[in-house]
RNA sequence: GGGCGAUUAGCUCAGUUGGUUAGAGCGCUACAUUGACACUGUAGAGGUCAGAAGUUCGAAUCUUCUAUCGCCCA
């Protein structure tokens, strides 16, 4: 690294590559910068502030999404860091069950092993060995982003202490009643072989065949009773007909018995007004091993069970179509029973479709024990602490999302029929009991006896996930409390998708309050969905994802935060292209040429860092005498302040990166620091120079640290040239700025007058094509004493950024052969001598008049309305009467103009 | 079917409790290239704020309905 301290200026050209090597997190970590410890807050008082970093899936690599994610919780933990307070945030990764096993699995089999040729032991070792080697790669990802985690907290969901927290939990949860075993219909995945909890189950619309199928009555030969089904090879485990007790079609049927097709089984017609009237014939099959509905209308009824599809998803009936894949059988049934006459007719149909998450196969709704948490205790108070306020969403409408899932809640299936998570800590003894303990030792104790197995269902990842705001912490169980705890425990802030609200963020609510008796944070952060230009999802099949590490190596890291900030606003989904990160880049660009034209000018009055360091560390921007740009400046920058603060209060971060833009670009480089030149060019004594670049780095130094927890690494760079600062000092270490109030109530009102001015000389300068050499000669006639005092204080100014030498006017007379205007009743003419069309002038004028005319024409009648006089605040009936004052001497003036060109 | 959100300039979006002649970025047009910056500067064109009705002195903003799109849950 070479050595920042001796550089007085920055390179004359930002490249981002050196930049960001330079400060990269390698950089930050080694020195400390991101540590947060629990004794500061306990033992001097600080303030803490904890981000739980939702922990990324172990076979994960970077995604827009993450970057987005995890840039937002870069902002605010850095931003309360600044701020004050003693800022943690929480790394780690999680175990992905399904996704990591199936990752090892696809990786044996290229060598023609599974894992069952392995046993469980060594298949195990292969997995851990692969988390070993690749599983570190979405964390050396996200750390290239220059997220500010407390690394040494890392934590990985199968690691000793947070699975001690896992069996823990499930042992408690079980002793109180509110973990059970049970038969039950579930979404089981026929390609990973498991079964699946509801919120594993994407929904998709399918077109499928709605077949309408009759079913012989047996006491009335030759008589029918017709059903529609979209599932015909599940008819051979019918085991009843329902009807809905209002239908009058079917009423007389009810206690009939029907024959099954194919199978010649007898099953009754039952009545149950779960059956839909309008939906197909209104008759109904009821297959209760193959839908949940039709399960629970067989408890009702005390119908049997029969099952026809197996775990693999094939056939296991004995009426031919054993072992045919269950789409497959549909097809073969479908001609079977057209042969056989019973096929009444076909229609397509679309509907939605349960898919399994992971392997994208339909879930076949499947029969087996499996072990679950009961909910409901559960859910009561996680909703009460969100409608309460004590948790807040942002943006808040998902209150609503998450209020109905509370409120209809069902059970969570938790037993994943793998081998890689958290063993069910249960044994059943040989009389099939159950023992649930947190080791073989314990359960021996419990039962009485050695001759127990374990149960073979590994817990849910989730089931880990949910204890994260606790096992982050050292939670083990019920019993922990350490400093951590004490210190970070509840946390602030969660950021995350609303996609896992129910998955993860509800699960994280009810375990917190069940296991620690707090909610686990106090506000929770909806991240945008990203899509591509088109609104598209971003997927790598439709390849429409963009890598982020060649986007950040192309266009910046800091560029690609910024950008995405900056087209996220708050709870919509963001169209993101690549080039969209020009706009971060081009930001970055001119805050490091800025940077060199104020350390430029720097160098002209001071002879070195440390002659700069000794006036600079004694600048008071209140005591300062400063011109009417200057004043403009400090007032401005304190009220982009005032709006920072309370844009992240309301958690509004998209606003913060445009505030920041705007002033930065607009105020700061655009009038700001084109006045500072026509300033120190002007005639200065030393000492008022050095106070004008003390300004400029004052509140560009301001700006880097407002700016520091979006763009990181170049505002750390160039905050390393505002004064000889070692490398093992840090921007993310230093205070943030507030806002003076004294500052940001300045009187602002002069200078935009020049502004205005400026702006107007340069429209007309390019509307006559007065040529870019040529200076041209602006006549001035203030309104009043106050904007005479005002023109002729920043004559120069004004000469200079609209390029052209202005005199105050002596007589009244209008120049004829000029472009005239008015700017708050003050007129200005440019001399244009040879250059002007009285045509174009008067119709230019022309156009103007009618402009301000049918604007004052509306005034007017607002202002003659009683209704308006009388009902408007009076505030702003004095602002419309001003308004109109000036619009009439506006108009009046134009006249003027108008009147002499046509003369 | 239920719920939520969106609809503002060619594109992407700001517009916080109703009071501006509705803003930005990108794109477009014209001009400018030796002292921070062409990853730039200056100026300009471009909108009946999806449609209708209502509340109000006043609606992009509030209410209702309609249309289109998206998401979540049945």
């Amino acid at each position: 690294m070479s050595d920042q301290t001796e550089q007085f200026n920055l390179d004359k050209s930002y490249n981002h590559h050196d930049v960001e090597e330079r400060w990269r997190s390698a950089h930050w970590e080694a020195i400390g910068s991101f540590h947060a410890e629990s004794s500061r807050v306990l033992e001097e008082g600080k303030e803490p502030y904890t981000v739980l970093m939702p922990p990324p899936n172990v076979t994960g690599s970077l995604t827009l999404g993450h970057v987005l994610n995890h840039t937002l919780q870069d902002i605010f933990i850095r931003y309360s860091r600044m701020t004050g307070k003693e800022a943690l945030w929480l790394p780690g990764t999680d175990h992905a069950g399904i996704a990591t096993q199936t990752v090892v699995e696809r990786k044996l089999k290229k060598e023609g092993i599974t894992r069952h040729d392995l046993g469980r032991k060594e298949f195990l070792d292969h997995v851990w060995q692969w988390r070993d080697e690749y599983g570190g790669l979405i964390l050396r990802q996200l750390r290239r982003l220059g997220i500010s985690c407390d690394w040494r907290r890392n934590l990985f969901t199968m690691d000793e202490t947070a699975s001690k927290a896992v069996i823990n939990a499930f042992i408690t949860l079980y002793r109180d009643g509110l973990i059970y075993r049970g038969t039950r219909i579930i979404n089981w995945c026929p390609v990973s072989q498991t079964a699946l909890s509801d919120e594993e189950v994407i929904m998709k619309p399918r077109k499928d065949k709605l077949v309408y199928l009759r079913y012989a009555l047996v006491s009335h030969p030759g008589e029918y009773i017709t059903i529609a089904t979209v599932r015909p090879e599940t008819i051979l485990a019918d085991v009843a007909i329902a009807v809905n007790p209002e239908d009058s079609r079917y009423r007389n049927l009810i206690g009939e018995l029907a024959i099954v097709p194919v199978a010649g089984r007898h099953i009754p017609i039952i009545a149950d007004d779960y059956v839909d009237i309008e939906f197909g014939t209104g008759a109904l099959k009821i297959t209760p091993a193959h839908d949940a509905n039709d399960y629970a209308v067989a408890q009702r009824h005390n119908l049997p069970i029969l099952s026809v599809v197996g775990k693999d998803g094939r056939m296991t009936d004995e009426f031919g179509y054993g072992g045919m894949d269950r789409f497959d059988a549909r097809e073969k049934i479908l001609r079977d029973l057209d042969e056989l006459g019973n096929l009444v007719s076909v229609e397509e149909y679309e509907h939605n479709v349960g898919y399994s998450e992971r392997a994208d196969v339909v879930v076949e709704p499947y029969l087996s024990e499996q072990w679950f948490v009961r909910m409901k205790p559960l859910a009561e108070q996680a909703l009460q602490v969100v409608n309460d306020g004590e948790i807040r969403f942002h943006p808040q409408h998902w209150i609503n999302t998450y209020r109905h899932w509370m409120e209809n809640i069902q059970d969570w299936c938790i037993s994943r029929q793998l081998w890689w998570g958290h063993r069910i800590p249960a044994w059943y003894d040989t009389e099939g009991r159950v023992w649930v303990a947190a080791s073989y030792q314990e359960a021996c104790h419990l039962a009485g006896t050695d001759k127990l197995v374990q149960d073979d269902d590994v817990l849910d990842t989730w089931f880990s996930s949910w204890l994260w705001p606790l096992t982050t912490l050292g939670w083990m169980d019920k019993q922990s409390d350490n400093d951590n705890l004490k210190s970070f425990y509840p946390t602030n802030t969660l950021v995350t998708g609303p996609d896992i609200i129910f998955f993860w963020v509800a699960r994280m609510i009810m375990a917190g309050l069940y296991f620690k008796g707090e909610v686990p944070f106090r506000d929770v952060y909806f991240t945008s969905i990203i899509r591509d230009m088109k609104g598209r999802k971003l997927s790598k099949s439709l390849g429409n994802s963009p890598d982020p590490i060649k986007v950040m190596d192309t266009y910046g890291t800091d560029a690609l935060r910024f950008t995405i900030i900056y087209i996220a606003p708050l709870g919509q989904d963001v169209l993101f292209g690549e080039e969209k990160c020009e706009l971060g880049r081009n930001f970055a660009t001119k805050i490091w040429n800025a940077s060199r034209l104020v350390f430029m000018q720097r160098e002209k009055y001071f002879s070195d860092q440390d002659d700069f360091a000794a006036v600079y560390r004694d600048f008071n921007p209140r005591s300062g005498s400063f011109t009417l740009a200057e004043q403009w400046l400090l007032a401005g920058f304190n009220g982009m302040l005032e709006r920072y603060h309370n844009a992240f209060s309301l958690f509004r971060v998209n606003d913060i990166v445009r505030l920041l833009h705007d002033f930065f670009w607009r105020d700061y480089c655009d009038w700001y620091l084109e006045a500072l030149k026509v300033k120190l060019a002007g005639s200065l004594t030393r000492e008022e120079a050095r106070e004008a670049v003390c300004l400029a780095v004052y509140v560009l130094e301001g700006t880097l640290k407002a700016l520091h927890p979006v763009m990181p690494f170049i505002t750390d760079e160039i905050w390393h040239h505002v004064l000889p600062r070692s490398s093992d000092e840090s921007i993310a270490l230093s205070p943030m700025p507030l806002a003076d109030a004294e500052l940001s109530g300045m009187e602002v009102r002069s200078f935009s007058l020049i502004q205005k001015l400026i702006t107007e000389v340069r429209s007309l300068r390019s509307l006559f094509g007065v040529p870019h050499s040529s200076q041209a000669e602006i006549l001035l006639r203030p309104a009043n004493d106050g904007d005479r005092l005002v023109f002729e204080a920043n004559l120069p100014l004004v000469a200079a950024l609209g390029q052209c030498l202005p005199k105050l006017m002596a007589d009244r007379e209008r120049p004829l052969h000029a472009a005239g205007s008015v700017v708050e009743g003050n007129e200005l003419f440019v001399l244009l001598e040879g250059l002007i069309s009285f045509e174009k002038e008067r119709s230019r004028l022309q156009k103007e008049i009618d402009n301000v005319s049918s604007y004052v024409a509306s005034v007017r009648r607002k202002l003659s309305n009683h209704n308006f006089v009388d009902n408007a605040p009076r505030d702003v009936v004095a602002k419309e009467s001003e308004k109109l004052r000036e619009a009439e001497d506006n108009l009046e003036k134009l006249r003027g103009n108008l009147a002499v060109l046509s003369d």
